[in-house]
DNA sequence: GCTTTTGGCTAACGCAATTAGCCACCGGGT
DNA sequence: ACCCGGTGGCTAATTGCGTTAGCCAAAAGC
């Protein structure tokens, strides 16, 4: 029997391909390592188990999102930057669903997790995005947090099929994004260091 | 050997505290059934299976939602009510995280899937807090979804520990009401219908 | 060319969900 | 009071998954 010649990155990028195929809670082991020519133990070889493997797909997610938002606010600020930030951050989701489920529901097993670290280098574009706006330095991790929480809430309420209503996605996310610029420009100029928080 | 008198409401709030108490995915047939004093397929008599079941703790969270919301917004409106909404969507999440967990990944059968009815059910408070700002009515389905969005994606990242900076979470949450509200205030101000969204 | 490490394999275990099929309990009718 | 049918428990068995143990050949290094 000649040998497959798989190593831990060739396992992880077939898993997450696999995952957004036939959704990540569908993705074994078996139907993985059937995917990859192999039999489900011989992937114990390079992956710790299926923890392990959901921890690295959930980390390659998070890279794959810092690289395609911060390539979206190239050369854009404020509410461009904004609406492309979040643009490629939503068709990232609709693209790749399984590994943006993998990022879901993550407990960081200890502060030198490589998952934190990921995500980490995940929120870095937003932050550029908020220097856009007068933010003072002392709401930066507030604002980060929320743009944090409308994206990610957004996207994945339509990952989940959680809109029914028949309007169109698209305009809602558009509405978000004016929502959110208004929000921060108001609150970026008339609090600039509110003491009572 | 005596009956154990069960019925399925009795199943469904007894997994629905488990799950709450030893986390959602933790939640197994045979724990559940032991937790009954009852052996593992007695349940099936109840219940169709574990898909069945985690839609009726789903379902069940969303009516307690809908509840629990309905009653913090009584008498508040405007930036009030926002705040009392969240903060009772908020507390909840912290309360009954097993049952927040249920609500998540659920992909609807069909349109008359019960699931669909309690989760319009527990939107309906949000409409009543959105009647408080001037939203144009065409914009009000773009504005429940934005609120939607953003309230869950706050729960949700924080019940998975998504926030690793120790600033302070409750901080956080009140910048993020006050982002909204000032968002919505902006928008329902400055553009009550704009014809080309 | 021999040895060592490495990366596959088969076999086997434990656990979870589920189904089949049995049998005792309980309520209603005679 | 009795019987009798449905209901709600049970045990036993099946399937499928994750995982571990232990074997053996292929590649890699001296």
């Amino acid at each position: 029997m000649p040998r497959a010649g798989l190593d831990t990155a060739a396992i992880v990028t077939a898993a997450a391909e696999l995952a957004d195929e036939i959704g990540f809670s569908e993705l074994t082991m078996a139907r993985l390592a059937e995917r990859l020519g192999v039999r489900a133990p011989s992937l114990y070889k390079h992956i710790a188990g299926q923890d392990d493997l959901h921890r690295r797909i959930a980390a390659l997610a998070f890279d794959e999102a810092a690289v395609a938002i911060g390539a979206a606010i190239q050369g854009r600020s404020g509410r461009d930057a904004l609406a492309a930030a979040a643009d490629a951050l939503r068709t990232l989701v609709l693209t790749r669903p399984g590994c943006y489920a993998a990022t879901l529901g993550l407990t960081p097993t200890g502060p030198d997790d490589p998952i934190l670290l990921a995500s980490m280098r995940g929120i870095g574009p937003f932050e550029a995005v908020l220097r856009g706006y007068d933010i003072p330095p002392q709401d930066m991790t507030h604002a980060l947090r929320a743009v944090r929480s409308v994206f990610h809430g957004f996207a994945s309420l339509q990952a989940s099929g959680g809109f029914q209503l028949s309007t169109d996605i698209g305009e809602s996310f558009d509405y978000l994004i004016d929502l959110i610029d208004r929000g921060l420009r108001a609150i970026a100029g008339t609090a600039p260091a509110d003491p009572h928080r």
